[in-house]
DNA sequence: CGAATTGAGTTTTTT
DNA sequence: ACTCAATTCG
């Protein structure tokens, strides 16, 4: 592509963005403004214009799918290869610093990277012997990351006093945990960002290689960076020709982990000069689902202001459907669903429903399975989190790093091998007696003979197999697999679906070394995984950032829900909230409806629920209003006055499953019924004819 | 030591 | 309601 091809289709804002490369830029792209399409244009402009070569472009993205978007845009764009190109998330790029730097830091360069789930055992851990209420973990968990978020090393929060919200024994865990971390040998996610400002600010020739080496940085998704990120940026770029960051304040929603919107404010003064450039053209909604969202994020204070506009047409209107309860609301969708599935125009693989919680899945997918509508769920449990794929991975760290004592502890008796509490306890003591790992103390036992001759088999046995393993990572990951499970005997007496999952793991490792299996899996996330194509998708609003739908459905608006309950305290914390609607209000392109529900189970409990206060920031005029009760009937929505009109839900009058005659095809069975009045269709399943869709109208259709 | 049962705690969002 | 962990029993 010829660097005026990259200037066409864009608009006069994004061509501004686009060409201006002389100093610090900040671009404020609302929602569905063409900022994927700005970015990857503006990498390849400033390869083909200014010939700067992929590798010498810093590209953070929040998600590593995006990174996987962008890298194949720009590869459709650019006859480069772009191999050696550093697009990925601050995570991934700080992975790949710190493979060949951390060495500065008194860490070695195969260390291993935990997990949330391995850092939650490891302060359990730390907890259970500090002799600390263990149930605290998550919380503790949440306070360390924060600061480490906030670059708050264990020395800086010793040494602070009551800088931090002092807590002494958070700081007794939080130092405890560093230092086994550091034993271990593993990183866990923060430590990625943090260490790496950290090593850039204590070894300036190793940050100019760096700084130099990228003469462009394009940050994507720039509100929701947090400190340290921020940090690394600054650092980043101090030799840099350009910087160019992309974001949207009304969209950031990740403020529980450390990200400030402030960051966009803080921009404007550290980098003097800064031009900023708004994004306002919105390509993706219709003009009622742009009015509805903008009216609702209107609401929020310190924002920057934009004015969001669309040449699109007017749309159908914004729906809204108050129901009886959750499983009536879930019912309802699916209804839906499948209603504009018969129409024709959509897919299910082009609808998507959104939720403040993971929880509330459950219902819908319940609903969904009752219609028979494919449906698929992204996020959740994903399937790296499978015990099974855990085992394994662990497995997989030791080979590289025997001293990783989150990963031993897991497998040291998975699959049974005789070495129970007793022995572990053993062996625990005597590591930090010793201040060895876990691995070389039991290596010590056994050299000792300090225990049983039983014991010493079994310990002997297991640093044997480790070690026979350890020759494994030499291997590709799927040989390495199947060696591990051969080894341990890890599949033995397993149930079938897990064993499947191993081999499904195997293949998804195709040629990758260990280590760069290992780096994948530890990095990607269940944000990662694809789209099917002809399924209805569900997911958190926080997953569905980025990502746009012709048709969606958000659920559960109702007070607590969303706004959730923890967040009703603090005004910070609600306009997060108003801005997690937001962003699921503008992820729908066409057709946008909101349901919510009267009575809930929450807390086990059956819960009377209030809509939420959201919804009266709505202008009623581009707005569907529709409550049903109980009992059928209808009434209009009582809370605010407007100029919503209720209308008659009418209920199938051929039931799913009934049984029909038409003239010509014979005896069929009903399996759908939507539409009203005289626009009544059905879904006949003929036997031997097939499915066939009529108008009750025109078809002679007798009930039998 | 391992399986099974009881019991407690937890319900946001995720790189 | 449900999950996960500790405790108890075999």
């Amino acid at each position: 592509m010829g660097i005026d091809e990259l200037l066409i289709g864009l608009n006069p804002q994004q061509r501004e963005a686009l060409l201006y490369t002389d100093g610090p830029l900040m671009v404020l792209a609302g929602a569905g403004s063409g900022k994927t399409k700005l970015i990857t244009h503006k990498y390849a402009y400033l390869n083909r214009k200014h010939k700067v070569s992929p590798s010498s472009i810093f590209t953070v993205t929040f998600t590593n799918k995006a990174a996987n978007e962008m890298r194949g845009r720009i590869s459709s764009f650019l006859s480069n290869d772009l191999q050696n190109c550093w697009i990925g998330t601050f995570h991934a790029q700080c992975n790949r610093i710190l493979r060949k730097e951390i060495k500065a830091l008194g860490y070695s360069p195969g260390f291993v990277i935990y997990d949330q789930y391995d850092q939650y055992n490891l302060i359990r851990h730390i907890l259970k012997e500090l002799k600390i209420y263990e149930a605290l973990y998550k919380g503790v968990a949440s306070r360390i990351g924060s600061l480490k978020a906030s670059l708050v090393t264990p020395e800086d929060f010793v040494s602070a006093g009551d800088g931090f919200g002092f807590d002494e024994k958070l700081a007794k865990v939080y130092v405890r945990y560093q230092d086994e971390l550091k034993r271990c040998n593993a990183l866990d996610f923060d430590d990625l960002i943090m260490l790496t400002v950290r090593l850039f600010r204590e070894f300036p020739d190793i940050l100019r290689n760096y700084s130099r080496k990228f003469r462009h940085v394009l940050v994507d998704e720039f509100q929701d960076t947090n400190l340290a990120q921020y940090e690394l940026v600054k650092l980043l770029c101090s030799d840099s020709e350009g910087v160019s960051v992309v974001g949207d304040d009304d969209q950031s929603i990740y403020r529980f982990r450390g990200a400030e919107v402030k960051n966009i404010f803080k921009f404007e003064k550290d980098f003097p000069g800064l031009k900023i450039i708004k994004l306002e053209q919105n390509y993706r909604s219709t003009r009622n689902i742009l009015h509805v969202s903008s009216s609702v994020i209107s609401r929020n204070s310190l924002r920057k202001e934009k004015q969001l506009w669309t040449d699109k047409s007017e749309g159908e209107k914004v729906h809204f459907h108050w129901l009886p309860d959750e499983e009536d609301e879930a019912k309802y969708i699916s209804k839906a669903l499948k209603e504009i599935y018969l129409k024709g125009v959509f897919g299910y693989g082009d609808m998507a429903i959104l939720y403040r919680i993971n929880l509330q899945s459950r219902a819908l997918e319940d609903a969904l399975r009752r219609e028979r509508i494919p449906y698929s769920i992204i996020g959740g449990m994903s399937f790296y989190e499978r015990r099974e794929i855990k085992d394994i991975i662990s497995y997989l760290k030791l080979t590289l790093n025997p001293h990783d004592n989150v990963s031993l502890r897991r497998t040291i008796n998975t699959p049974p091998r005789g070495i129970g509490a007793a022995t572990l306890n053993k062996i625990e003591q005597e590591s930090k007696k010793d201040g060895v790992s876990l691995f070389d103390s039991i290596k010590r036992i056994c050299r000792a003979r300090s225990s049983s001759q039983m014991v010493f088999e079994r310990l002997n046995g297991l640093v044997e197999m480790l070690e026979r393993l350890s020759g494994v990572k030499k291997m590709k990951a799927s040989e390495a697999i199947k060696m591990i499970v051969d080894v341990t005997g890890y599949a033995d007496g397993l149930e079938e679906d897990r064993i499947q999952n191993i081999a499904e793991f195997m293949v998804s490792s195709k040629a990758d070394s260990v280590g760069d299996f290992l780096d994948r899996v530890s990095l990607y996330t269940r944000m990662d995984e694809a789209h099917s194509e002809d399924s209805v998708s569900l997911m958190t609003l926080h997953t569905a950032k980025g990502l746009e739908f012709p048709v969606v459905f958000i659920v559960g608006l109702e007070e607590g829900l969303l706004p959730y309950f923890k967040s009703l305290e603090n005004e910070d914390e609600l306009c997060e909230e108003r801005r997690i609607f937001y962003v699921g209000m503008t992820r729908a392109k066409d057709i946008l409806c909101m349901t919510g529900a009267q009575k809930r189970r929450v807390f086990s409990k059956l819960q009377d629920q209030e809509p939420s206060r959201f919804l009266s920031d709505i202008p009623r005029d581009c707005c569907q209003w529709i409550e049903k009760v109980r009992c059928g009937s209808l009434r209009e929505f009582p809370r605010k006055k407007g100029n919503g009109r209720a209308v008659a839900y009418a209920l199938p009058s051929y039931k799913t499953g009934c049984r029909v005659r038409h003239p010509k095809w014979g005896v069929g069975v009903v399996r759908d019924c939507y539409g009203e009045g005289d626009d009544m269709k059905v879904c006949v399943n003929f036997p031997g004819v097939g499915m066939k869709r009529l108008a009750l109208k025109f078809a002679q259709l007798e009930r039998i």
